[in-house]
Parts: structure tokens; sequence; C-alpha cells
DNA sequence: CCAATTTACGAAGCATACTTCGCATTACAT
DNA sequence: ATGTAATGCGAAGTATGCTTCGTAAATTGG
């Protein structure tokens, strides 16, 4: 065709090397999987994380949940309505404080819990399974280590107003 | 309080292990040290992308950029919309195909593209700074061989009908 | 040349994900 | 105890990100 376009070499480095586009294209690969995986059940990865942190914690307002899974809080909500809405989480009034919403696992939110475990599992493994064994334990062990020191310095430069 | 809530050993296992928990802390930290070193332009991730994708061809349909980006067709016609709003990027009809869109930046657009360049790069190498510089090619590496290996799992899955 | 298919979009709907604002309630300090 | 702080939510607004459905225009086969 014309040669109306020019070279254009710009400065800036190819898509396919920025490591903010590869996090994009991971987490939208594990998306994919983990609906591939858990397609019978119809449920997301926040969803499962949401599930499991209720387990673990048994009972919980929708702020502490939040924090447990490191989402913003009106995320959160919205994602526990929506497991409310299917009858796998109980929200009600706190007893102690009426703010509260105190959230738990209603036995048909357990019993999913139960039945997910596997093919969840198996999604988080498929996500990184073309790499090899040692070096799947690298690589989670660098994102620890990022998560680590950044959730770090977030807290320490949004506390003061 | 009461020993109502049983321990609740479940098998499985931590968040702060599973690898897609990891990605979205992952995308979540990117996002915000983006957004923090590029705040003076209001740009997002998604939207450097297009306008890199975008300076790369000169002109493209949003088709041709959807597929630049890995990004779904709709999603991409929407951040399209919003950057012509502001005045960055031109959307015509085709002059050849009256069906598609070509898209292309305006001098606005590719001022705004020299002017981030610096900040964008800085928040791509920061969300990565916690890691060894060895580390870190490591790091990308793995990254880049999943979403290869993937992608071609994917395109293979989707195709027939 | 015309019918069938393919292609490029757009609209609508759901689910993340974040920010800012405002409301109600609780906790605290004097 | 009372005014002030802090806290837990909800609502609204914006931006991703995906699917499904529909439309219009181009391509291709006979």
């Amino acid at each position: 065709m014309a040669g109306k376009t020019k070279p254009k070499a710009d400065p800036s480095w190819p898509l396919e090397e920025r490591p903010g586009y590869l996090i994009r294209r991971l987490h939208q690969i594990h998306v994919a999987l983990f609906q591939e995986k858990c397609a019978a059940y119809e449920i997301t990865p926040l969803q499962y994380s949401l599930l499991t942190a209720l387990a673990k914690r048994g009972t919980a307002d929708q702020t502490a949940l939040a924090q447990d899974i490191a989402l913003d809080r009106t995320t959160t909500t919205g994602a526990l309505k929506r497991l409310q809405a299917r009858g796998f989480v109980d929200r009600s009034v706190g007893p102690h404080d009426r703010r509260s919403r105190t959230c738990r696992l209603t036995r048909s939110g357990a019993a999913l819990l139960r039945k997910i475990e596997r093919p969840a599992r198996a999604a988080h493994l498929a996500t990184v399974a073309d790499l090899t064994k040692a070096d799947q334990k690298r690589f989670i062990a660098m994102m620890q280590a990022i998560v680590k020191a950044q959730g770090e310095r977030l807290d320490a430069t949004r506390s003061p107003d």
C-alpha cells in the first residue's frame, strides 16, 4: 500500500515486553481458565475467593472480607449481593452494630464450595502449567514478593490525610 | 465468643499462594502505579496500550487494534470512544468499507503519547522494581512463556464451531 | 448477478474494580 | 451526656472486560 504512514519508530518498548501488559494478559488467561473449569457452577474467581474467605472466618462483616481478599469495599458488597441472590451467602444486619452486615455461608454455599474446590484448584494450577515445576515455585515466590512489598508501600502511602 | 464456628480446616490452599489471586493483586498494583505516575494526564493502562498500538499502525480499524492488544472488540470500541471524546483519536467511517471505523491518532493524541511515554514506562518498571534485575528478566520471560502458550491454546480451542 | 456466508459494528446485559459522596450508627473525649 | 470522631454501608459515576444478539455491508460461489 501507499507510503503515507511513516515508520514511526517510537521509543516505546513493545507491548509484549511491558510487565503491565503481560500481567493483564495473565489475569485474562486465568479468568478464562477458571470459567472453563468451573463452568458447571457459574462461579467467578472473585466469588470463589470470597467463599473461601468466608469459610475461613465463619462469620464476618463486609469490610473484613474486603480486606481479606484485598478488594475494594463496594466491589466486595456487589459480589456478596450476587452470592446472596443465589442463596450461597447470608447477609443480615449485625446484632451488635446495626450499621454492619454480618455475612456467613449458607448450607448451599458451603456445599458449593466443597464441590468447586477441585476444579478451582485445577484452574489455578493450569494458569502456571506451562512453566516447569521449579519455575512455578519461583514465579509464585516472585509474585508474593511484589505483592508484599507493594502492599506495604500502599499502606504507607495512603494513611495520612 | 462461643465455639459455634468449627475450625473449618478446609483443604483449599491459602489465598496468598494461589496463582490467580496473586495475578489479580499484581494487576491491581500495576494499575494503581500507572494511575499514580500518569495522574497528570488522566490516562489508563488500557488507553496507553491503545495509543501505542495506534501509533505503530498509523491507521487501523477497531478489530485490528483489538487483536493487537489482545482485547475484546466491544471493550476496545468503548475505550476508543472515550479517547475520541477527549480528542486524542479520530474514528471515521472507513473509505473502502463502510462497515468499519478507521482510527488514527490526532495531533493532540500524538502529543499526549510523547508526554506520557516516560511516566508510563516508569510505572511498568516500578511494578517489578521489588525484584532484582535478574529476577525481573526471569519474571518477564515466564509471563511471556505463559501468554504465548495459552494464547496458542485459546486459538486452537475456539476455532471450530 | 444473486444468494449465502463472512465480517465489522453497535446495543444490551452482567461482573469486576475504583472513587467520591452522603447517611446512619457507634465510640470517644471532655 | 453531648458534641465530635470514626466506622460500616449504600448510591452514583466511570472504566474495564466479557457474552450474546442483531444489523449492515462486503465477499464469494454458483
